[in-house]
DNA sequence: TCGCCTGATAGTTGCC
DNA sequence: GGCAACTATCAGGCGA
């Protein structure tokens, strides 16, 4: 009988899994979709995909920025009530 | 002026973009989280990726079959206006 | 010395590729050749490349079959020395 | 009957097809051995990989301008057996 | 957790 | 010259 409610259960995640992976390739075609339509209104596909590839580098390394900057906001916070943590901050800032 | 419309139009189509990447990657995500849903429940995540890439396939089969099959009909829709080519098609189906 | 060593290793090993890359090339070069010579006795390239491609998923198709169910055999291994285990194997095989 | 003749036709190309592939994935597979031989040595596979593809640029360029020198040379050869043209081929070397 | 390896994705070449 | 097949690259997942 469990044996039935676990084939039952794996049926279920399985078909979850292939919606989502069908959700996944819908978006994956629309993303196609508008770059025919840019170079359809004249612009480069290649150049566009370029510019997307950068843009997400770039938001990654602010990302990067970002998560460095916390872990010596952490750092530091354990120093902030005093007067060298407070200079220390006031110079990393 | 003409410029300042493509460049809009530009950026316009870049966020697009950039949405649908998003939305791609949450899909993704989920689909990350189905598996780790099926491990804690005591699945094992190879064999279940392995099923569905089966499954996959098969429906890949099975349409490039059907593909197939429209190729040979079309080739042979040449002939269907003669009894000999009756003949074939009713021989290919 | 030992960087004349490096790049004469780096020189023998590009060398390899490239030689391995022409060789590549030759025989991509032949299969064109045969489709042109296929085309040139009545036969439709494109089917043909549609039955090459289908058999190549046919014996895909078959290998991961087999795949999966030596993964399958290996989960039920766990229990090939206890009876009950002996009987799930007999009914899995 | 010569229905039969063509399959056993189709039948060859698509064998010969598949011989040539089968050997060509055999080559690719060697290619990626090397790699895997360069890596163990301590050789980063992605800067080679750039160095087989720049020269292979390299070669291509080379090759154009020894094509367009071909091109001057034909161009020039009708000419060559007169005094002018011996003036252009000697400025063109 | 790191390296490997397979699967997804981008670029290139050949065909129509 | 556009489109589709194919190849090469890259990133995420798996195993040690």
């Amino acid at each position: 009988m469990s044996d039935n409610i676990s084939a039952e259960q794996l049926r279920l995640l399985i078909e979850r899994i292939e919606r989502l992976e069908a959700e996944k390739q819908g978006i994956a075609d629309d993303i196609k979709d508008v770059y025919g339509e840019a170079k359809a209104t004249g612009f480069d596909a290649k150049i566009m995909r370029q510019i997307v590839r950068e843009r997400k580098m770039e938001k990654h390394h602010r990302d990067e920025q970002e998560a460095l900057l916390d872990t010596y906001r952490a750092a530091l916070g354990m120093l902030s009530d005093t007067p060298l943590g407070q200079y220390a901050l006031s110079r990393a800032a």
